[in-house]
DNA sequence: GGGCGAAAGCAAAGATAATTGCTTTAGGGA
DNA sequence: TCCCTAAAGCAATTATCTTTGCTTTCGCCC
């Protein structure tokens, strides 16, 4: 179940890979099971030390596999109009966060917290990668003559409920839920009602 | 610093109280140092194996800590009115966000993510928790003659900002942003404007 | 005040993770 | 094709965390 993707490049790049695999499949398994190096490095077919020498720490390794997939899977949309954009792109953030990696980015904010100074820009960096997303987004509608809403607005009441129920466990069924924050953001409040609160296993 | 409140009690208390108060301080400290059982008993000035006999696994432990301090200072506020009652309960959770109990439990509530079984049900019992003091405060105002809002609509736009920020260590420095945040909730978009983003240390 | 049970301390052993020196292998370039 | 370097593998060492058996201390109750 590993070795399906052989990649282009060398051994490095194979071996690089097939980490990251180990790590997404450690981390998507069923039991609370320690996420440790050696565990990785035994589902990988590597050496404990490969990783050590290439990593240093577990949580550089665990850093750099969720950037590096958050990043392969995150186009900016450009479908033309603000509402589509925003709507892609709270879609694609809501499924990361349900996704391994995006699991993987919570934790490593949650255990960075208050947290030496690297962490502190590794969180900043995130955030800021976040907001410049939105950022270029609403830039993008001002340029073309529509009105957009402020950038924290986007923040504080698209990207904060979706992770609040990314943490909870509690994202809403309904594939639309993106959608309708973002809905209400652009037009005032939309949905009073539309209970959504749910727990999905 | 540490034995400076004796708390009633015998030995036993004596212990716990000095490992909680242990446990708070090292997730405060600067450094990203590990908080681990050794660590954390050497910092009580007790036993590490004390420890592990009483609350079993680091884990335990935390979880402990944190629901203990969280009970400890969340009493339901009862101003009157339902904007009174929601700004004071908002401030009360953004600040206790900030404080190490409240960062202890986005850390456990991160690492459990996909999770075993009870974890699941602990992240379930948090939100419970927090979805029922909405609720009590929501139903109270109904009965009062007011008209409450839906009570996702407040988790989605009241709690999710106040996780998000708490998570990027990007909550806004002024005081009056959960009552902001309240404020939009229960009379329509009130900001647009109002730029608040800012890292603070 | 003296005894009794529960919890803490201590020390040693057991596991597991992390480090390190050295050897081996794979791939790219002369 | 043959080196030559960078990375991986291997084995042995070291450092931690965790567990366990036993002793000691504390604090409540008779």
């Amino acid at each position: 179940m590993n070795a399906s993707t052989p990649r282009p490049g060398g051994r490095a790049a194979r071996v690089r890979s097939a980490v990251h695999e180990a790590v997404i499949e450690l981390l998507s398994e069923p039991g609370g099971k320690e996420v440790t190096v050696p565990a990785i490095a035994q589902r990988a077919g590597v050496n404990p030390t490969s990783i050590y020498r290439r990593w240093g720490t577990r949580e550089a390794l665990l850093a750099d596999v969720a950037v590096t997939r958050l990043e392969e899977d995150s186009p900016l949309p450009d479908t033309g109009t603000l509402g589509g954009d925003l709507t892609q792109w709270a879609t694609a953030a809501a499924s990361s966060l349900l996704r391994p990696e995006g699991q993987l980015i919570l934790r490593a904010l949650a255990m960075s917290l208050p947290g030496s100074p690297e962490a502190q820009e590794e969180r900043s960096r995130h955030f800021a990668r976040r907001a410049g997303d939105i950022s270029r987004i609403l830039d993008r509608a001002a340029a073309r003559g529509e009105d957009p809403p402020d950038i924290d607005r986007v923040l504080d009441h698209v990207l904060g409920p979706l992770y609040l129920r990314a943490l909870f466990g509690a994202m809403p069924d309904i594939p639309a839920y993106p959608q309708e924050l973002v809905e209400e953001v652009l037009h005032g409040g939309t949905a009073q009602a539309r209970p959504h609160t749910s727990e999905q296993p």
